[in-house]
DNA sequence: CTGAAAGCGCTTACAG
DNA sequence: CTGAAAGCGCTTACAG
């Protein structure tokens, strides 16, 4: 190894193709080809060039493949908040199913904001991600066009809809509030009341779901509508609770669009001496961790953000490898768990 | 712009480093100096190359400049479990003090085992980050001397202590333990139990401070001790809880190593008809959400992860870029919040 | 303070 | 099926 002293000059020590082609005695171009299992190469070379890869712990440099092929292994995904178990489970699914495959998950913290979720994109687009995972289906222009325009692979989690070119992950947010309504009405509860926080996209579709299944009852009423912009949260649950039924002693159910909401309000019902469910009763969303355990448990929907989270990403590694898709738009339904509480 | 249809071949259509020097009139490597704020370039080419790359919408390639630096813009960040509020919190406040700066965080979640800890950091380390943030002090040979031998800076998370090159910020697990034991031994309380999950590191810490104020008030007894290396959770709270008041009548408090624990413990009190705190006092740690709207509210110890987050991402920050570091290890302690459930 | 040259480690696009 | 050439878009290291 007598290279010339400029030739030296930048080695990092690094394992290179060039070497890994030295080493097999093959061209750098047939080393990259091979170890990508790319076109038709000779599998006896194949073999040869394995071996000397394994042999010398080669690792290809993703930084250089990015440069020349104009695309990384990163995948970006923009999630609301990392203080809901609900995207945490969607996150850690996604993970288990792009990891093995080879690509790096790139979280962007949305916090419900859609300027914060545009310049998130507009970062990690400049990475030349893979692919795109997006929460829910309502978005900036300039978002929907950054997408667009990157030419970057992208699946919508969380919502399904038919469109040209859409591909999407989800369940009917508005089926599953009018279910949980239902549920309620079939219970002999007749005045249901709503109570939302944070009032994000699939909330208001909830709500929806909820309206349209009390209209069709003939029992909706404006203000059975109980509707806050704050976070979501335990103590925001407990607050709602005291507040609706201090105001309206009349509601016999209370439908909240989160278990934390629910879960705090049964904290509060047992502080204030409320019986629940003989009183009032309480259901919750996304049967989160704990909601079994309340007391009386908790009426919940069980979403199933584990499996869409996998659906998705792998919908989205169909899409990055240039397969067909066979279904676009995906709906896993959800599942309507009666407990105690309702 | 009459290129030769080789220099456009492969045109990405990106604005590039190249574009910018033609429109200020200067060379790249000038252009290069001028953004990067790098050594001393002459204030009038700075404004002349910052007002075309602004013209240009000039954003440089992150591929391109890892490849050429030897350092990406990422930092990887390895925490045990996005299922724990704690390090959510942590995470937050990492991403909240390295995005303005410049740097994407890459998240591995090591769900508590060294072995995928060592197998995402040697991933991770392929994109050459520029800083590594691990939780905790304690890993596998393999994995310390995969931080060392990269070079690449490294902040501990959670723990602290003083060692040559160390740099960590946290706080002392086993002083949180003790003083928790010692307030509950400051309710007259003398039947202590150590309930404890997941058994990692830091648990075993503050189990460790719990037998020594035990044992300095001469009341350590081994049969005391409730480990069970499971996964923390509320619905396994109430289950040891159910087992120790079977087992073990006589105990008067309960210190469960982790918030969840304690919540579902209060929740099985709650279901059982035990009175707490007059039959037994019931403790936990890191002040989870929700555990002051617990029945009743829940007493536990606030850790500061927010702020270690915080200092860490600091910290690393002046390594990454060669600045020195005032003080490689910060205790940033902890608070005790006695409620009524002690 | 500024620049020309070389190179980072890969892949694309073209030949054969 | 295999390869030589060129290039991806930057920064390093050396000069001046």
């Amino acid at each position: 190894m007598n290279l010339p002293a400029a030739k030296r000059r930048r080695a990092t020590g690094r394992v290179t193709l060039n070497d890994v082609a030295l080493a097999a005695g093959v061209s750098p171009i047939t080393v990259s080809r091979a170890l990508r299992g790319e076109r038709a190469v000779d599998p006896e070379l194949v073999a040869r060039v394995r071996e000397a890869a394994d042999k010398l712990g080669y690792m290809p440099d993703p930084a250089a493949r990015a440069l020349a092929s104009r695309h990384s292994t990163h995948v970006a995904v923009l999630i609301p908040l990392l203080s809901n178990a609900l995207f945490v489970d969607l996150l850690e699914a996604v993970q288990r199913t792009l990891r093995p495959a080879g690509y790096q998950v790139l979280i962007g913290v949305t916090h419900y904001d859609e300027a914060e979720e545009e310049q998130l994109l507009r970062e990690q687009l400049l990475h030349r991600p893979a692919g795109v995972l997006v929460t829910g289906l309502e978005r900036r222009a300039g978002t929907r066009a950054l997408i667009a325009s990157s030419g970057v692979p992208c699946v919508h989690l969380m919502e399904t809809a038919q469109a040209p070119g859409l591909h999407c992950v989800g369940f009917s947010q508005h089926a599953a509030g009018m279910a949980m309504t239902r549920h309620l009405l079939g219970r002999g509860r007749r005045r249901i009341a709503f109570a939302a926080a944070q009032l994000d996209a699939r909330t208001l579709q909830r709500l929806a779901g909820w309206r349209d299944a009390l209209t069709e009852a003939g029992l909706y009423e404006p203000t059975l509508e109980w509707l806050n912009p704050a976070p979501s949260s335990i103590a925001l649950g407990g607050r709602m609770f005291e507040q609706i039924i201090g105001q309206r002693p009349a509601v016999d159910a209370i439908f909240f669009c989160n278990d934390d909401l629910a879960q705090g309000a049964l904290l509060a019902a047992l502080r204030l001496g409320v019986k629940v469910p003989e009183q009032v009763a309480v259901a919750g969303f996304n049967d989160l961790t704990g909601s079994d355990q309340m007391l009386p448990p908790l009426t919940s929907v069980r979403t199933p953000r584990g499996e869409i989270g996998e659906a998705a990403a792998a919908m989205l590694l169909a899409l990055m490898r240039g397969q067909p898709v066979a279904r676009p738009a995906i709906d896993l339904g959800f599942t309507l768990v009666p407990r105690s509480s309702t």
